[in-house]
DNA sequence: CTTCTTCCATAGCGTTCGATATGGAACGCA
DNA sequence: TGCGTTCCATATCGAACGCTATGGAAGAAG
């Protein structure tokens, strides 16, 4: 996540300024990666939505892997907000019920692509591209390993049965929120996909 | 799915035979395209891992698209042949946890690619490939309804209680399979799968 | 062996890919 | 106004893309 990084705004303090917004150019290329995925998104396809030539790009992003990085933390959003989101849940049953909504809702919002762009955006790719496969697979294990710790608290705290099996049930959250993406991308509806969150959590323990 | 379509063996009578076996080069299509994806496997690791020339490949199967077709039907299998399946189980419950087994063996073969080829291989792409989307698309509403249909004839059979959401729980077992494509390919093991399989359906009616 | 069909191998078609070299215009600063 | 810096626009770069034209070799049929 951290390799040879492209410092985005050294904040020049001399020379013509840039001409475009950086920040919505993002929003633009995280849209565009969004809808059409890492590899299958071409240069041509991003400087068109973006409304800025290859160079500029280059110049404010890096290269394309950078641009899509920088494109998937600002989809992302903080990961540290989302880990604290679910220890401070009142249970983790609140938790992964309040994950799947979320989920269920984001992938199914009227003015973005249907799905979610880490879920489709790398789900295959070529050898080139297994380093940027492996930063989003970080990303979901990092998830994955907070739902379980909250799911191992609240078994110690006798919130939960003792035989609870908490990576059975963090793995069910995340495999259901990945699954939610493929259907939200056949078309499915938000409402279907809400009434699969309901009946995941039908059996948690407790 | 049956637009303009390549006859694959028409069976020649006179003329040079092919020099390979046709049969064992789709194989290795299908493994190649399970393992990098459609649009991001090129036609050199088409014809590298087939052992076959461009000309033969294009002559044999058409063109990449086709061949994605027919390598996908491979995969697949007969449809009808799990539709039957769903039918024949004896009850939904027991259609729907062979299912979710069935799927967290096979996308954790040690012989095969992890996941499963229709949801990463599409999961993306661009708009030159809408139509290989809609095909997969379609072949997963496929078995999504057959499931939706046994639930509902258990309903009516009284196996299952009459306020059972019959779209809810297909759309879950569709969600964790696809979901667990996903974790399969970042490397979780088949016991995690399995046990994510079997919480699944903890909160089954009935 | 001749003929006819089909396949294989080489080479290359035109296009698009990600990424840049170059030159002039725009701006901050003095 | 003049200087130094930075950005934008044009025009590509070499490589890889999907795909195919062409010619000779291989095999079946007579």
């Amino acid at each position: 996540m951290d390799q040879p990084e492209h410092r985005p705004p050294p904040s020049r303090k001399t020379g013509r300024p840039l001409s475009f917004d950086r920040d919505a150019a993002l929003e633009q290329a995280m849209l565009t990666f969004w809808r059409h995925g890492y590899e299958t998104t071409s240069i041509v396809d991003l400087t068109t939505a973006m409304g800025v030539t290859a160079p500029s790009l280059y110049t404010a992003f890096g290269d394309k892997k950078r641009l899509f990085l920088e494109a998937a933390r600002r989809y992302a959003g903080d990961p540290e907000a989302m880990a604290q989101a679910i220890d401070a849940a009142p249970t983790a049953h609140d938790a992964a019920r309040a994950m799947l909504t979320a989920a269920a809702t984001a992938y199914t919002g009227e003015t973005t692509p249907k799905g979610c762009l880490l879920a489709s955006a790398a789900a295959s790719g070529s050898a080139a591209s297994a380093d940027v496969q492996g930063v989003i697979a970080d990303f979901r294990r990092s998830i994955d390993g907070r739902l379980r710790a909250r799911i191992d608290r609240d078994i110690e705290a006798g919130l939960l049965p003792p035989d609870t099996n908490p990576a059975a049930w963090a793995g069910l959250v995340m495999a259901v929120t990945q699954g939610m993406s493929v259907l939200a991308r056949d078309g499915a509806p938000r409402a279907s996909l809400l009434a699969i969150a309901d009946v995941a959590l039908q059996g948690w323990p407790g």
